[in-house]
DNA sequence: AGTTGTGTTGAAGA
DNA sequence: ATCTTCAACACAAC
């Protein structure tokens, strides 16, 4: 489940791999993953554009592309969000057909990108320099939009993004103030990307937990108290997170199909039955809408 | 072999 | 406004 500390790792490796080079071709069997342009049209539009810029904003991986020499005019924007199981890997494919429209994809590189949660690749961009970006997506709920840069930028899935949760000038006023305007329970405004942008049910559950707060507290019933220990909580755990390349409880894994180690240092997420790293009280799993809140009964009591 | 759990987002209905 | 449910899809675990 790629939520800001797993984008955060992908953009990480992308930039140290892929920066600069050039796309020359891409290749797909999903066709639906791709919403805009047509899937049949992106190899046409994309193909000789030049990357010169990776970053994220939210869980949305943004990657811009160039026709230029001088990369700041007429830019390009392509949008991947990988939704539950999709994550991007940095490697060499080879491509057989199995009938009219099934395909056999398998890694020629050895190691990690064999695994089997790397090898469902439904896209691909091929790069100048020989390597090639596969998007491995079980689920197939992944999409990618390419358009010019004013384009994307203006779709209402970027506009509609709250503030960055590591971003320098979002402070604890800025941050009070948005989270005591909802009513809801915690947990659901904390992974409203509306609300903030890039938090999941991973780190939802561990911030809770770090800051000692109920996931089903109302948000304008938190105490001045409770809202500083939650905005610290959500800046440690998230830098925390990236520091330690994300959470591979499921298919995440970085572009070198490699899992990462936040899950060791798990506090909550999925650990129902396990000892709290506090006072050995076994982790509860309750449920809120239609996900799961992991929380302990006894330091997270005050509701 | 059927059921449940997994989670992001958007849409629909209450 | 806020909620609940469902749908996109596929697999593992029970």
């Amino acid at each position: 489940m790629p939520e800001l500390p797993e984008v955060q790792t992908i953009v990480d490796d992308l930039n140290k791999k892929i920066l600069g080079q050039r796309i020359t071709g891409v290749w797909f069997d999903v066709p639906n993953l791709i919403k805009k342009p047509k899937a049949q049209a992106l190899e046409k539009q994309i193909k000789g554009l030049k990357i010169i810029e990776i970053k994220r904003r939210g869980k949305n991986i943004l990657i811009y592309l160039t026709n230029n020499q001088q990369p700041t005019t007429n830019n390009y924007l392509l949008l991947i969000h990988q939704k539950l199981t999709g994550h991007l890997l940095v490697g060499k494919w080879k491509i057989e057909k199995i009938s009219s429209s099934r395909y056999q994809v398998s890694s020629l590189l050895k190691g990690f990108l064999e695994d089997k949660v790397n090898n469902y690749i439904h896209l691909i961009f091929y790069l100048d320099n020989g390597w090639q970006i596969g998007l491995s997506d079980l689920r197939k709920f992944a999409k990618v939009l390419l358009g010019s840069r004013k384009e994307i930028e203006s779709l209402p899935e970027l506009k509609k993004l709250g503030p960055e949760p590591l971003d320098k000038n979002f402070s604890f006023e800025k941050f009070k103030k948005i989270i005591t305007a909802e009513k809801r329970k915690i947990k659901q405004v904390l992974m409203d990307q509306e609300v903030i942008a890039g938090i999941g049910n991973i780190y939802s559950d561990e911030i809770l937990w770090q800051a000692k707060i109920h996931p089903f507290k109302s948000a304008n019933k938190l105490t001045t108290n409770e809202l500083k220990a939650l905005y610290k909580a959500m800046r440690e755990i998230l830098k925390k997170a990236v520091k330690l390349r994300g959470t591979s409880t499921s298919d995440y894994r970085d572009t070198a199909g490699q899992l990462g180690s936040y899950t060791e240092a798990r506090l909550a997420y999925q650990r129902e039955g396990e000892p709290c790293r506090r006072c050995k009280t076994p982790i509860k799993r309750i449920k809120i809408g239609e996900r799961s809140a992991h929380f302990c009964s006894k330091c997270q009591k005050n509701i």
